[in-house]
DNA sequence: TATTGACTGTTACAATATAACAGCTTATAA
DNA sequence: TTATAAGCTGTTATATTGTAACAGTCAATA
């Protein structure tokens, strides 16, 4: 998945007249290629094995431009970061995370339940974006 | 709803022996006075008004105490925590929060909606608990 | 080739959270 | 009625996560 999720990426930034900068490719690489969520601080420690004493910033910078374009969620209840291989953007997003191995499974339901959405018009609140964060144990663990 | 969530607190805590202690009560007691969610450090601001010169852990340890009880929730897109007056031990919580005035609604579903169940049953993993944070504008901000 | 906007590198620091340890309080048992 | 133990607090220090600000670079376009 790694390759093509940076060449979804490249091509993302080529179409969009974006750049596809060395430490946006790194941070985004990084990411891809690990199992798990990644912390910041577990990305940028990756990312010095490559770059010559890279900053908290420029780790950062590439979250949030990735991020900002659906290449990459963000996972709240862990200060970590995964990538998405949608192929689309979504509004929201959905997780199982094991909390005994630490592995993230990704669902895509694109759209809220029924019963969340009814709730939501019940309180006539407009969702602009979710994220449901479910922890567990996976099949592997038991 | 602070007085009753107050008293339901001590209530809780003499049925099952924790100690109803001063900074517990403090702080439980700043979290739900506030409309809105508060942070560790605003809670802690609030608590030096009323204590002398309280420290990070005794707010954490308040938070952490409160949390497994029951009586509070974290919201982890906000670093936050909100009372919760629900009455009952629920192992999900959904939120509706807005972006504009920051005001928080908490729904009650206690269970995972269908959908949600399904794709947890199709990935063999076995949900404890979750949390699901809607982001959005509420009514009153239009 | 000059200008502009987007992007990076760097320093410094803000905001959030926890480890570790000494001492106090309360319940229970010797 | 004291000794013990578990639970809790106060405090110091520090870890972890995230951002503001500014100078400089790059690349597209006028």
């Amino acid at each position: 998945m790694t390759t093509s999720l940076i060449q979804k990426a490249a091509q993302f930034c080529e179409n969009n007249k974006h750049r596809f900068t060395e430490p946006r490719e790194r941070v985004l690489g990084i990411i891809a290629a690990s199992a798990k969520p990644l912390g910041a601080y577990e990305i940028l420690e990756q990312l010095s094995l490559i770059a010559q004493n890279p900053k908290p910033p420029t780790v950062y910078r590439a979250i949030e431009f990735w991020q900002k374009h659906g290449f990459i969620h963000r996972i709240e209840s862990l200060n970590a970061f995964i990538a998405c291989d949608a192929g689309h953007r979504h509004k929201g997003s959905q997780f199982m995370i094991c909390d005994d191995c630490g592995i993230v499974i990704e669902t895509h339901l694109c759209e809220l339940p029924q019963a969340l959405k009814d709730s939501a018009v019940k309180n006539t609140f407009m969702p602009s974006r979710w994220s449901l964060e479910i922890h567990g144990v996976c099949s592997a663990c038991v």
